[in-house]
DNA sequence: AAAATTGACTAAATCGTTTTAGTTAACTAT
DNA sequence: ATAGTTAACTAAAACGATTTAGTCAATTTT
């Protein structure tokens, strides 16, 4: 059943070595028995043993990846970009979910060196605070290629979003449409994705002259759809006048709208509203929701580009160079601000 | 820097056979130098190499998933439920993402026998007319699991959802609502899932004596919004006049509602509308979207069950005995059928 | 006290490759 | 004719585990 190398030398009179040799193209084998054991080859259906050659290689052409949320959209997307040009380079991809727990991606990243993986790709989990498993791989001769939730102190190849920019795109934006009075929904104070839309914000606003009122800036802890709903209320109850609102995140966004709808407050001809992430169930509600989109699907193929280029950077010249890669967001106009 | 069991039976001064039965609690090792043997290799964080291991034992400790649609919310969820039950039981997981291609999806297979995988668990692309390559998985002496969408010929482990269950159960919720001409969007003519949602559709009336028109029977080819808002369109328009419906899918369902949202039919007063799968968006949008839970999450724990439970009558009674597993869908009532 | 058993190991083969260092025959240069 | 090259291989070590078949001293049995 099972066929090596071996076998093939038997029945082909040759030693394994030129098999090995003629397979792998080397030039001391003629181009004759090279034809002679390729068609053979092909003909018994015969597939080296990745794990075998490994011990040799130290290669395994595998590249593990770690989400920290697996159903969300966005890593969905970022996850489709990876694979793509993963199968397309003929690499394996093992795939982890640390579940936003710092304890859990840590045995991951452990696990995966266990498996000798040639490279992590890997977005860190909210509360990741100590980065020691993050040294472990680079220690390890391991690339490492973060994306999104990064660690800006850690010396590896980074592909992140330009959130300041987005933020500043999506008020730019609301600014265009006639918004004078406009909220926003942050996220936390410590996230840098959550401080960089807030400066993004805060630059559109003074860009086009328009007075900061830190009481039309509320913060959001998770992102969720009620809590989008429970601050829009919160700033409705507070009698802050607004007619444009920025969310940190689509669900926000949605969250805000389903108020403003209970309210019988037209959006968004009374208040123009917009996200951040373009979640894919913007499309899909009414009014459909503004967005800016962050390139998941763009993120994933370039973390493995850059694994591709650190590799071959490793392999031909036997050292390390690391990039960082920032992708820029593109602002989606969907109904919520389309006044009419 | 990397470490052998050479090394440690060199440094604690045994043989390596006696390193490795320690580390594998063999009965002909004393308690005393498993100990020492067992501290020692914490104390250096010495991890056993898998790829060599295999080459004894031929077990990899890897599965491999294969999936059609990597961003499709259902899916997501199954992979989330995988990836669970894999972690938990110290397993990794490779994954392929087929795109609905069959030739993609033979490809993985052979990539992932190639790497040796314990087993593997897919979802049939929507086209794969042809099994060779799942007789090839099994001629390998891998374990193969389909989910979701199988092929019923082929002799493995299973696991699926009761559909036609579930088309009766969202039937008889718009009937329980007062619905009486109760229209039904199905998806293509051959899918099994579409057969049998199509089958408790048509079960349901006939358990409620109400009489089938097969003129309220439309077919979607593609499942998206899109459609489903011109399949509403076009039995608008041609004066059928119906109080309730029932999607083969959410999105199905979503681009409906959009449809009468804006020929302001009330939904759910004049039309209770209601979907299938549970994708998460339904509880979105306005109004939220009744729907068939399919329990994906579980559905991927489940495959992996059966394919631990194949692999342990593999190793203690070297036969194997596969299972079909039925998930049963529940209903989700939301707003779309709430009747006030 | 001699034979048999047991406990606790060790030696060495093996898994399937890759790769270094030969080896041999044919050929070229002098 | 002989030394030096070259082309086209082969032998064998190595990667890092697991496992079978010993080995040997200590203990038990008769």
């Amino acid at each position: 059943m099972k066929i090596s190398l071996k076998e093939i030398a038997k029945t082909l009179n040759l030693s394994i070595a030129a098999v090995s040799k003629a397979l792998n193209d080397y030039p001391d084998i003629s181009l004759a028995t090279k034809k002679v054991v390729k068609s053979y080859v092909k003909k018994v259906g015969y597939k080296a043993n990745n794990h075998a050659a490994y011990l040799r290689t130290q290669k395994t052409k595998t590249i593990g990846i770690i989400l920290p949320d697996i159903t969300n959209h966005f890593f969905s997307e970022i996850l489709e970009g990876v694979i793509s040009e993963v199968q397309k380079n003929d690499y394996t991809l093992i795939i982890g979910h640390s579940k936003e727990s710092e304890a859990e991606e840590k045995r991951l990243v452990s696990q995966f060196l266990q498996q000798k993986v040639d490279g992590i790709l890997m977005s860190l989990a909210q509360n990741t605070s100590q980065f020691d498993h993050l040294e472990e791989i680079i220690a390890n001769k391991t690339i490492l290629v973060l994306f999104d939730k990064l660690a800006r102190t850690i010396n590896c190849s980074k592909v992140f979003i330009d959130d300041k920019r987005g933020g500043f795109k999506a008020t730019q934006h609301l600014i265009k449409k006639g918004c004078t009075k406009i909220a926003h929904f942050r996220g936390g104070l410590n996230p840098q994705n959550s401080i960089d839309r807030y400066l993004g914000y805060r630059e559109a606003l003074s860009f086009y002259d328009i007075k900061y009122d830190s009481k039309k800036v509320l913060i959001s802890s998770n992102g969720s759809i009620k809590e989008g709903y429970l601050l829009a209320k919160q700033l409705y109850d507070s009698q802050i006048k607004i007619d444009g609102l920025f969310c940190i995140t689509d669900m926000v966004a949605l969250g805000a709208i389903r108020f403003y709808h209970e309210q019988k407050i037209n959006v968004p001809n009374e208040i123009c509203v917009i996200g951040f992430s373009k979640t894919m169930v913007g499309d899909l509600v009414y009014p459909s929701l503004s967005t800016i989109d962050q390139k998941a699907l763009k993120m994933g193929k370039m973390a493995v580009k850059l694994f591709l280029s650190e590799e071959k950077m490793l392999r031909t010249e036997n050292r390390l160079e690391n990039q960082s890669l920032v992708i820029k967001t593109t602002l989606i106009k969907r109904e919520s601000t389309q006044r009419i």
